[in-house]
DNA sequence: CTAATTTATTGATTTTTATCAATAGCTATT
DNA sequence: AATAGCTATTGATAAAAATCAATAAATTAG
């Protein structure tokens, strides 16, 4: 079993014919900058694996695009909302850069945990992953000022901040571009 | 087996004997107004099934106290970052009433996914519906001015008002009480 | 390489809601 | 029923950040 991917790093209890059945079902794909991996109105079809690369997540509401998370590289990333109910999103996600990644189908990952009960398990605690770093955001944007919310990105997540622009990690930390690059001029 | 529970409804995949292990396991609690389920500082035990009777999650911050969550009859809830990080809770869980409810320790629950590999699916479930709340509230919050999110709040969880406190509505809503109050005495 | 377009900065003003403060209304307990 | 202790309302003011507006800088396309 190759190791160089760390997709399976955080999944120690993976049998190797559940990891092997996992590689099988994977797809490799490669993205321009600004391509659009889940479209609004669709239903999300695909988990993706960031291997390379970044993405965004945002929405629109009152013609306004609002960023929802930034995607490194080793993580995963989907239109989680849409991903779980099946119905169309409100959300897209598009690459800030040329990235590469792995990804699987919603009916594939359904057929694995068929013939693979622990990568359910897998799933699971991409799930987790997935609401307590939205917990988290929630908890700690509540207390904080505009400027210490950018200060904290800045400090956990300065990768972000070279790869978006300062619309997006504005609408990302919930407050106007205005306010945003007051801020960075003052620090 | 009982269908008075409404427990298993959104479990209809559950085998028999996964149910059967599921009552075995579960414990039937009962709480006076005030009691508290949840404590900050401690992990998480329990996943809750409230039968009757309500419940709001909160936390400090500032010497404040802040309600992220209500939970009514028919609802699972516990204090989830905790429950699934297995560190200790900054959140508290208290009855808003007299209540009824069925419980699992983490441990137990643990122990069902070994021996019924379905039960993994319902839990994922549980947190796919929490995850779902948690992103609708934020993206629901985002662009509603605060009368906006008391209207909202009273259309979908009417019942939420009548067993809160002005002041556990408030910080629900992310407002402060003389808002609330101004909004409650002009609509 | 230059024009066009998008993105970012800076300033003036407004808006929403928080905060501070005083009072009024409930609830519970003796 | 009276008192104490919360809980809620109402008013005045302040603060944080949004909006509107005008440039400036940086990217992209021709």
């Amino acid at each position: 079993m190759e190791k160089i991917l760390g997709i399976f790093d955080k999944f120690p209890f993976l049998s190797d014919s559940a990891k092997t059945g996992f590689l099988s079902n994977l797809e490799k794909v490669e993205f321009n900058k600004g391509d659009l991996l889940e479209k609004e109105g669709e239903v999300s079809q695909y988990l993706y694996y960031f291997l390379e690369g970044s993405a965004r997540s945002f929405y629109n509401r009152n013609n306004r695009d609002i960023t929802v998370s930034f995607t490194l590289d080793g993580e995963f990333v989907t239109a989680m909302h849409s991903f779980i109910t099946r119905k169309p999103s409100y959300e897209n996600i598009e690459t800030l850069e040329k990235s590469k990644a792995y990804r699987i189908s919603h009916d594939t990952l359904e057929n694995m945990f068929e013939n693979f009960p622990e990568t359910e398990r897998a799933y699971r605690m991409i799930l987790e992953e997935y609401y307590i770093v939205l917990e988290e955001k929630q908890i700690f944007s509540k207390f904080k000022t505009a400027q210490e919310r950018y200060l904290e990105l800045m400090e956990y997540r300065p990768k972000v901040i070279q790869k978006a622009s300062v619309g997006h990690i504005a609408s990302y930390l919930d407050m106007s571009i205005e306010t945003l690059s007051r801020i960075r001029a003052r620090i």
